[in-house]
DNA sequence: TCTGGGGTCCTAGGACCC
DNA sequence: TCTGGGGTCCTAGGACCC
């Protein structure tokens, strides 16, 4: 935020055009694996979540652009990718009359998901990042906004981009393709446009003859839903958007349908602003088929909620909201959620909700579980001399060994026993 | 598209309050 | 209590994104 005067809704009419980038890590999962085994290098990887070394279970985390040749795409299941792209036998395993050049033109190799490994890896492009621009706001561990407005000008604005890419390049050894443009979306849009590798500046005033040709769903926010109802509206193109009737838009879409508009329009308001706390938090899981008995549902589901309990006390978040989810067959997604009345950090409450919210459909088929909990706050240093009685947590900068607020003398009992107002919140479950 | 996991935002109805 | 209008919170579901 600036010093000056703050008039939203006009900050453009200054007439100065925001210059925005759009970063965008190609196949970065794969990128990852190939920093560390760069034999890996122009040959077909395919990241798998759920997938062990040597199975075929999961699913497609990320395909390099040698992999997705094969017909290898995202999100597809490992079994479905092996049977367009054979895994490449091992080393030790390979007889030693097989012919490697065959080998090598028909097969892939397949890695398991190593978040930690590709958080590291961020973290080293994150910093960079950051050293560039004055503001950026991280949307995933691959992707980036950054408003580079004081930093540089339109006139040597690809020179700009070349420079962040290059560093990048260099200095971390992943491909980006960025996109430049007057606004966010613009930019999101144009740093797809050329991928991998890519590199494209929107000026201003090139909005609408940019985005005007392409096809609707390549816009943020339109999905498949969006894109069938729009073609039957007769709108192939942003330009068609840009050029329709806005009210029947708003009329089928809501408040979706005016932002649509505008955004093929090339009009987008929205300053680049860093990311806020998280909303919530989730962990889900698949059976590998439908479960019909309860006892393994209810075992998933405590394994569920102590883990996103835990996730919740290591980001020092008290929740407000418990949810489950349970998928049953074909693929109807149920979910039930309840609210206490005040913010609590209690594992064992998760796990107690999370259990009577899921009773509804213990004896229902179900494909798939997930448990979450929601209305976060966040204990900052800040807060921390504030309603204290709503957190035993918010106590213990106080105390001078944490160790001690999870012993038994009678002090820190105190502090981790519910208070009053906690153990009211205990009748509700 | 026969479907993995972690998120965000929006909508719509109902409860409740003033 | 036939009943006005506005606001907020809660819940369930849906679409979308990476």
């Amino acid at each position: 935020m600036g010093s000056g005067p703050k008039l939203p809704g006009v900050e453009r009419s200054d007439g100065e055009e925001r210059i925005v980038l759009h970063v965008d890590a190609d196949c970065f999962y794969a990128s990852c694996e190939r920093l560390r085994e760069p034999e890996l290098r122009d040959e077909p990887v395919v990241v798998g979540m759920g997938y062990e070394p040597g199975d075929s279970i999961g699913a497609v985390a990320t395909a390099s652009y040698e992999a997705r040749e094969f017909g290898v795409e995202s999100a597809q299941a490992i079994s479905t990718a092996l049977e367009r792209l054979p895994r490449r036998a091992s080393v030790e395993d390979e007889p030693d009359d097989h012919d490697p050049a065959l080998e090598r033109s028909e097969t892939g190799y397949y890695r398991p998901v190593d978040m930690d490994y590709y958080e590291s890896v961020a973290a080293d492009v994150r910093e960079i990042l950051h050293d560039c621009a004055d503001v950026v706001r991280e949307v995933s561990i691959d992707e980036a906004y950054l408003d580079v407005t004081d930093r540089t000008a339109w006139q040597v604005a690809d020179g700009f981009a070349r420079h962040v890419k290059g560093r990048i390049q260099r200095e971390v050894g992943v491909t980006v393709s960025i996109g430049v443009a007057p606004t966010m979306s613009a930019a999101k849009i144009a740093s797809d446009f050329d991928k991998p590798d890519g590199l494209t500046v929107v000026r201003p005033g090139e909005i609408r003859s940019f985005l005007s040709p392409l096809s609707v769903d390549l816009l943020h926010g339109v999905g498949p839903v969006t894109a069938r109802a729009l073609r039957e509206m007769g709108l192939e193109t942003a330009g068609d958007v840009a050029s329709a009737d806005p009210e029947p838009l708003v009329e089928r879409f809501g408040e979706r349908g005016r932002e649509l508009y505008d955004r093929a329009r090339g009009e987008d308001d929205r300053r680049v602003e860093p990311r806020g706390e998280p909303k919530s938090f989730s962990r889900e899981s698949a059976f590998a088929e439908p479960v019909e008995e309860p006892d393994p549902k209810y075992e998933q589901i405590d394994t569920l909620a102590a883990a996103v309990a835990d996730r919740a006390r290591r980001e020092d978040a008290l929740y407000r909201t418990v949810g489950v989810k349970a998928v049953t067959p074909p693929y109807d997604v149920n979910t039930r959620e309840r609210s206490l009345p005040g913010p609590v950090d209690d594992p064992d409450l998760v796990g107690r909700i999370a259990r009577q919210l899921f009773a509804e459909f213990e004896n229902e088929s179900v494909r798939k579980l997930g448990v979450r909990v929601s209305n976060l706050e966040f204990v900052s240093a800040d807060q921390a001399s504030l309603d204290s009685w709503e957190s035993d947590r918010d106590r213990e900068p106080t105390m001078d060994d944490t160790d001690r607020a999870s012993s038994d003398d009678d002090e820190s009992s105190a502090l981790r026993t519910p208070s009053d107002g906690q153990a009211s919140l205990s009748d509700f479950s």
